[in-house]
DNA sequence: CTCAGATTTAGACTTAATCTACATCTGTTG
DNA sequence: CAACAGATGTAGATTAAGTCTAAATCTGAG
């Protein structure tokens, strides 16, 4: 953590052990829940400023893909998304599975993009 | 508006002469605002049920595309969209200006996909 | 006209997220 | 090692979007 100018501390490492490994997408409540048990002193400013510092750094992305809350993302190479209408999962498309043409607009200076796919499982009942 | 099973009170057509006309994608919060403008005493709670119910009945579209809250869109046909990194602001792309090969993921029933694209306007300061 | 059901209202409530003021920790310097 | 400054963390207040509730009002069928 500290190559990336990050200092480690123990909330920052304990925060990072679980959202830098998951790929569940949580929100930012459910890391601070998640971080809680093993380390029930951290506070939900520092969970959320943490998040913010990993995004900052590269090493988390945030998504908003619908349910009201932003997700955390470590993956952060380019990549697609799959949302459950029912759940509300999230799953990672990767970028290879889907064929996107060139990407121009007028007057505008594209930065990134991808496609969100929203649908059901087709096991679901 | 009574095409759609919808009884058109005065509250319903105040709040459809602003949102089914825009290009804005305003959020909920400014539907009320604007709305509020020519008819004062419209609730809070009036505008998000009309905008469920306009919803339901296929006049609205609602994206999450990040900035925090839900934006509506009276433009209802496959489209994608743009979001400017700077501003916020959300602009339509024909669905004919991004080719998308395609959408097949194992054991998912797609209903819909569309392409998010963010960066700025290539003349921003 | 009456009444049941639909609609609207004000305001309370919930939840995610941010902010603030203070406390604590840590690395550096003397 | 001790002291200090800056970085980090904490609890709790605050904000903002959105939902819910109970009561009031409207509307149209009979």
């Amino acid at each position: 953590m500290s190559q990336y100018g990050i200092r480690p501390s123990a909330q920052r490492v304990a925060i990072a052990r679980y959202v830098l490994a998951t790929d569940q997408h949580p929100t930012a409540e459910q890391v601070w829940s998640r971080v809680r048990a093993t380390f029930p002193t951290v506070s939900r400013a520092t969970v959320y400023n943490t998040l913010q510092l990993f995004k900052q750094h590269g090493l988390l992305l945030e998504h908003e893909l619908g349910g009201g809350s932003a997700v955390f993302d470590p993956n952060v190479e380019p990549h697609h998304h799959f949302v459950d209408d029912e759940t509300g999962e999230i799953r990672d498309i990767p970028w290879s599975a889907i064929a996107v043409g060139d990407v121009q607009l007028p007057d505008v200076q594209v930065r990134e993009y991808s496609v969100v796919v929203r649908g059901r499982r087709a096991d679901a009942p």
